[in-house]
DNA sequence: CATGAATGAGTTTTCATTCAT
DNA sequence: GATGAATGAAAACTCATTCAT
C-alpha cells in the first residue's frame, strides 16, 4: 500500500525479500502449517508474484534451504581460514556455529528442524543441505586431527570424523535448545564448553587412552 | 474386510493398535502431513472410532507422545538400575536409548523430531516429554559425578550436568541418523562410541584439565 | 451406573424419561444441534434403547411435540371448562397458557420455536400440533362471542376467529420473551394484561366502532 | 460454467449475491440444516469464495441478519417519518411490516424463525437484530401515545410501551402464517385488521376503561 | 432388557495453485 | 511487473444409525 511498497522492484532484490519472509514462517510455523498466503501478506506482495518468481511452495522452501546452508557454511569456512592450530580451527568452527544460531535461528530451523515431514524431493534438498553442514564438520575435526597425525598418534578414519562430526552438529543443535533455557550465556561461552568436553576427551582417545566397561 | 478385522475388538486393544499405527505414520510424515483417515485406514477401523477413543488428533498424537516417552524413560530406568559404577550406569544408559531407537526408531522420531510446527498445547506436551529424558539423562550424569566427587574433585554443578545431558541427547539423536548410513554399526558400539568420546574427556576436565584458546 | 438407573424399568416409564430428556436437550439446542448422543446419556441409558424404543431421531422428536401439544392443549380445555362467561373463559386460556409456558419452558419452545430446519415429515406434525393449539385458542374466541352474539351484535366469522387467534398465540409466545427480560411479573399479571389489550377493543370493534386512517 | 457466471464479478457485488442466496436457504432450512455447500452451489460459486468473503458460516448468517434488520428498521423509519397523526404513524408502521414481509419473507424467516439452536456469539447477534426491531416498534407505539398524553390522558410508561411492541411484533409475526393460509389478504388488510384490534382497545385502556374478571 | 463396538455419509474449513485483467 | 477473483482437492471432525453380544 505504501509508495515503498508499490515501487516496482527488480527481480533479484523481490525474491530475496520474499525469502527473507518465508525464512521466518517455515520456521514459525514448519513447512506444512505455514501458508502462501501468509508469506504473500508478510512480503507485502500478491501471491501471483511469489509463484512467479520461486515457481511452488516446495520450490520457496529449498530456496530458503539453499540459501540458509550457504550463510552457514560460508560462516564455517571463514571461521577455519583465520584460525591457525588444528584445535583452534575446530574451536573457531564451534563458535561461528553459536554465533550463526544465535543471529540466524529461523535459519538453522529451517535447515535442522523440519522433520520427516517432508515430501521426496524436498527431502532429497533437505538431505543435501545438511550433508553440506556436516562435511565441514568433519573437515574441521579430519584435518585438524590428520595434522597432528604426522607424529606417529593413531589417526581418524574417514567413519570416525563422520561420527564426530554428527555428534558435534547434534549436541550443537540441542545446546541451542539450552540455550534458551540459560539466558546468561553467550555463543562463545557455550562454544567453549563443548570444545572443552569433546576436544579434551578425543586427544586423550587418539593417543588410546579409551574408557571400556571393565577398567577401573 | 476379514473376519479377523471385523471382530469387535475390546477398547483398550483398539486403543493400543490404533496408537501403534499413528505412531508409524506420525513419524514417516510428521504431525502436520499425517493424516488421520490414512491411521484410520491402516488401523483396519474407520475415522469415527479414532475420534471416540482418542478425541482428536491432537489427542491422538499426545497419546503416542506419552506412550513413547515412557517406554523410552522406562528404558533408561532399567539399565540405571543395573549397573554399578557411576561411569557403567551411564554406560548402561546410553546402550539403553540406542538400543531404544534401533528398535523403535519412529518412536523416537515422534519424540525428537517433530519441529516447530506444533500448536501451543502440544508444544506443551512434546516439551514435557522431552524434559523427561533430558532430566533421565542429566541424572545419570550428575549422580555419577557427585559419588566421585567424595574424593576432593570439582562437582558438576546443575547447569553443567544439563549442559551434558542436552550435549548428549543432540549427539545421540544426530548419531541415530549416522547409524542409517553405517548399517554395520551395532547400538552397543555406537554407545561405547560416545561414551568414549564424552566421559574421557569429562573426567579430565573435572580433574581441571580444561582446554582454552591460548594453551600450547 | 448407580443400582437405580440400573434396574431394568418397565417400557412406558422409560419412555417418559427419555422424552423427558429429550425435550430439554431440543429446547436447548434446536432440533439439528441436539444429538441422540446426549440425550441417551442424559437420560442415563444406551442409544440402541432409544431407537428401540423411539424408532429414530424423528420419532423420539415427534413424541415430545405430541406430547407437549397435549398437555397444553388440555391446559386450554381445563381452564376454559372452569370459567363461565365468554370473556372470562378466554381470559382463563390466557392464563392457563402463561402457567403452562412457565411451567414448561421447554415444552414451549419445542412446539413453536423450532423453525424452518425440519424436514418434511416433522414439519407436517408441528403444523398439526400447532393447529391444535391455535384451534383451542381460536374456539374460545368464536364460541365466547357467538354467545354474545344473541343480542344482535355483529358475529365474528370463522377467519376473523383465526386472525385472533393467530394474533393472541403470537402475542403470546413474543410475551413469553418479555417475561424474561422483566422477571418481576406474574404469568396471571401478564395474562390480565393481554387481556386488557385485545378484548376490550375486540369489543368495540364488535360494535362497529373501527379504527380508520381517515377518522379524526 | 455458463460465461455469465465465469465472469469475474467485483466482491462488493458477489458478496450481495452471496447474501441474497444465503437468505433465501437459510429461510428454507434453518441455520443448522443449511449447507454452505448449497449455498456457494445456488451462487454459482464455488465454497472457497464464500469463506474469503464471509470468513465462515457464522460470519455470513450474521451478514445476512444485519442486512435484513436494517432494512426492516429502515422500512419502518420512512414510513413513520410520512405518517402524521400518532395512530397514522403506528398504522403505517404496521403497514411497512406486512408489506416487507410479503416481499421479503425469507429476510424475516431469518430475522425471528432461528430458534434455540444457535450458538453464543450468533444468538448475541440475533438478540441484537430482534433489540432492534421492537425498538422500533415501541418507539412508534410510546411517541404516538406521548403525543396525546398532552390532554390529560394516562401516559404509557416505558414497561407498557415495550409490552405492546413485544405484543405486536409477536403477533404480526404470527399472522405471517394467518397470511398463508389466507392468500387472498392484502398485507394492507392485515395491517388494518392488527390495527383495529389493538388500538381501538390502546384508546380505551388509556381512558381507563380496563377489563376485569369481576366487571359484569 | 441392555450395551459397547462400529461405520457411511456428511459437515465446515483450509490450502496450493491458476486465470483474466 | 502486478493483482483480485476463482477453484479442485483434501483435511478434521460429527452424527444418526446398526450389529454382535
Amino acid at each position: 500500500m505504501t509508495e515503498e511498497r508499490r515501487r516496482r522492484v527488480p527481480r533479484r532484490i523481490r525474491e530475496q525479500q520474499i525469502i527473507d519472509v518465508a525464512v521466518r514462517v517455515f520456521s514459525k510455523r514448519g513447512y506444512h502449517a505455514a501458508s502462501v498466503d501468509e508469506i504473500a501478506e508478510l512480503a507485502g506482495i500478491s501471491k501471483p508474484m511469489v509463484y512467479l518468481y520461486l515457481e511452488s511452495k516446495e520450490g520457496l522452501f529449498i530456496a530458503c534451504l539453499r540459501r540458509e546452508a550457504d550463510r552457514l557454511v560460508r560462516a564455517f569456512q571463514d571461521a577455519a581460514r583465520e584460525a591457525g592450530r588444528p584445535d583452534e580451527r575446530l574451536h573457531a568452527g564451534l563458535r561461528a556455529f553459536f554465533a550463526f544460531v544465535a543471529e540466524h535461528r529461523d535459519g538453522w530451523v529451517v535447515l535442522y528442524r523440519q522433520a520427516s515431514e517432508l515430501s521426496e524431493s524436498i527431502a532429497r534438498e533437505v538431505a543435501l543441505a545438511r550433508r553440506a553442514v556436516l562435511s565441514q564438520v568433519a573437515g574441521l575435526v579430519r584435518d585438524g586431527v590428520r595434522e597432528e597425525g604426522g607424529d606417529g598418534r593413531v589417526q581418524l578414519r574417514e567413519e570416525d570424523a563422520d561420527f564426530v562430526a554428527y555428534s558435534l552438529v547434534g549436541a550443537a543443535d540441542s545446546l541451542t535448545d539450552w540455550t534458551e533455557r540459560h539466558p546468561g550465556q553467550s555463543p562463545d561461552g557455550v562454544a567453549l564448553r563443548l570444545m572443552n568436553m569433546v576436544w579434551v576427551g578425543m586427544e586423550r582417545v587418539l593417543r588410546g587412552e579409551t574408557w571400556s566397561p571393565e577398567h577401573g
